[in-house]
DNA sequence: CTCGCTTTGTCCTGTGAGTGGAGAAAGTTG
DNA sequence: CAACTTTCTCCACTCACAGGACAAAGCGAG
């Protein structure tokens, strides 16, 4: 099947469908309150739309005491396609052109087998996704790398996680072997986006996401838009440095704040309490599984284990006071936390919030929610959909 | 005599009229050249701002091999105010329509004396610049507060460092006074603006601006705006924790970066110092003067004094590990130094980039410049009259 | 001085974007 | 069936804008 050929060929058209893909089906009447054109030049813009099948009118919608009103829709056949390459594991996820995720699968394996190999898997999960039905094809795909990219190109810069990548055209790569449109990014930028489009950032102009996984890093949205800095480096908050003459970092400084905490560190941590015989619930684990991660830090938090508790604390304060930093500085309107590690929730929460507010300006936090993210792991693949969506929906 | 009573009609006028702003007198050719116009729609509204008065055609160009062209220019009598309040003195500037600055007064002024002494004074310094024939009124004025300020309405919400002006109506009240229309901004947002009108970060996108004076502050600025934050409060650096348990700040927190290195805190430093004995250099200078400022210290380091050298040396550490921070977190293009301090030159500089390039990734430094701001106080008498300006040369 | 060439500025017409009103189409309610 | 509502279409008019033709003004060479 032929994909998505035509794209907008204005202003007007684009947002159309953005208006589409954000609010769902809609009359003429209704797309017509939402945006400032008369309804004739709407009409016009509407069956230019219909023409090349960008969006389709199927059906009546029901009367509100009037005559009916067609249900205009975009393409039904559409599908976006998003992957969020982590440190440890790959997502990847098909969305409808309303970006809704209709089929998501997450495949453990580590970034730095390099380029080709995940891209060899990424392809096989997308496959599996068309295989299942969901798909007869993508029309576009977005992609979150682990590591700095240089957006425009779509290609990772010196990323310190990922060797072997620096410099793959990732982007050409992919629009090669998927044969559609593809955009890279950061995986942090692409969660920001998520839980912009569909979750706890909806309708916040600036706000921060702040992502603790494997590593640490923050997506900052301003006026609506990811700042990716001049390099494509913004956000890398992981080697801000929390702690004075702390523990000695990958890169080559001490006291990074992911050196005291990340879902890596957190599991050493672990794994030495236990050792010393500080936590009977992690060394149990830890001989059961032979390995310690934050899951099992957070289950035997769960259980009320003292020391699991204060290693998530601690973490959560040395965040936390970075955060506050960044929220004197940035002054968003919403913090969202994020990423591998909210699976310790309230206590981890609870830290971070004692230690911003207590040392922002009142001013920066007086209203300031700082809340988990309400869509997990779907958040960076949503983001990714939401990503190409945005490149797609824009004049050609 | 009628100020300019007229406004850009439509986002093409005002886009010349920015033109005109930042490349001076032009040809109707040459303005065809910088802007996406036809010939023939740009005659049409060069003449309608001809019309209104705002620009004018004064002689003719020298001839570059063909017929001599118009000369283009804003009015000639179109007046602009910047007014810059930092914590101890006032700056008042005229420009004319294309931000030059025309005559510059500074008066030393304690802005704890409240809005109603501190716009006596301002209105006097602006009255003195009219009767020296510099402008026969005012078409605006942009004004720099010391503090954070609701922007869209002028008014400073919570400052710490004047109170008595929280929630005054500063846009208001001055309009009124002066006569025109007014905006009002943090002062050193107003900096940033400065520097990227006529300074050293001229065709840079995203950028900071750091200014050490009686407090710290920073402008940010992403795409070429400038960042306010949800509350006005954004760049408010001076709060951010420099030294864990350090020094006990005014805010009630302890080790702030205000709290170690800053106008202020390098007097109290140099007549400690002075006073136990450290150094010859500051106690005579104590002696003499009574007090010390910043100014004395410079003065000691630059006659080589090992302690005055050792005090900025130290502020510049503090200061460049939190700028490191934000380095990267906001990876910027640029980072401008300016301020009451920059009088510690080199000195300070050295510091503070040594602890940037040292402690930020290589990714955000590597072609990171690091400079003092060119324009000193001008700076902020500037960044005034291009707000201004910014919004009276935007479509009404 | 005249001729050819260049640059600048003006005029005019055609095209297409966009508005707003009239009214047709399709429904609901009484 | 009449009265009213909502949705959608059609049409005429306005205005923004492009682009070509052309006039105005200047330079240099012969």
């Amino acid at each position: 099947m032929r994909r998505m050929t035509a794209r907008p060929a204005n202003a007007h058209q684009a947002r159309l469908l953005r208006l589409l893909r954000d609010g769902g089906p809609n009359s003429r009447a209704q797309l017509g309150d939402q945006i400032d054109l008369s309804r004739s030049k709407l009409a016009v813009e509407v069956d230019r739309l219909l023409e090349t099948g960008l969006v389709v009118a199927d059906g009546l919608a029901a009367s509100r005491g009037g005559r009916r009103s067609h249900n205009i829709r975009l393409a039904p056949a559409l599908r976006f396609l998003g992957v969020d390459i982590g440190a440890t594991s790959i997502d990847v996820a098909v969305t409808n052109a309303e970006l809704e995720v209709l089929g998501h699968i997450n495949q453990p394996m580590d970034v730095r087998e390099g380029p080709v190999a995940v891209f060899e898997q990424v392809l096989a999960m997308a496959g599996k996704l068309r295989a299942s039905g969901l798909a007869e094809g993508f029309d576009g795909a977005g992609i979150g790398v682990p590591g700095p990219v240089r957006f425009p190109e779509g290609v990772p810069v010196a990323p310190p996680i990922m060797p072997g990548w620096d410099g793959f055209p990732v982007r050409e790569a992919l629009s090669q072997e998927l044969g559609c449109p593809v955009m890279v990014d950061n995986d942090v930028n692409l969660m920001a986006m998520g839980e912009q489009h569909a979750g706890v950032a909806r309708s916040v102009g600036d706000f921060l996401c702040v992502k603790i996984g494997t590593g640490i890093g923050c997506g900052i949205v301003v006026g609506g838009e990811v700042h990716r800095g001049t390099t494509g480096s913004a956000g890398d908050i992981g080697h801000i440095q929390a702690v004075p003459d702390g523990r000695p970092c990958a890169c080559g400084n001490r006291g990074c704040l992911e050196a005291h905490f990340s879902g890596a560190a957190l599991a050493r941590d672990a794994i030495e309490a236990a050792q010393q015989g500080r936590s009977a619930e992690l060394a149990t684990r830890l001989e059961t599984n032979g390995a310690l991660s934050a899951v099992d830090v957070a289950a035997a938090a769960a259980a009320g284990d003292a020391t699991a508790l204060d290693l998530i604390r601690e973490g959560g304060n040395r965040t936390g006071q970075v955060i506050a930093g960044l929220v004197s500085f940035f002054n968003p309107g919403l913090v969202v936390i994020g990423g591998g590690v909210t699976g310790l929730g309230h206590t981890l929460l609870a830290a971070i919030r004692t230690q911003v507010y207590r040392q922002s300006l009142p001013l920066a936090t007086g209203n300031l929610p700082i809340v988990l993210g309400e869509l997990g792991p779907t958040a960076g693949v949503i983001g990714g959909a939401r990503l190409i969506s945005d490149h797609l929906f824009s004049p050609a």
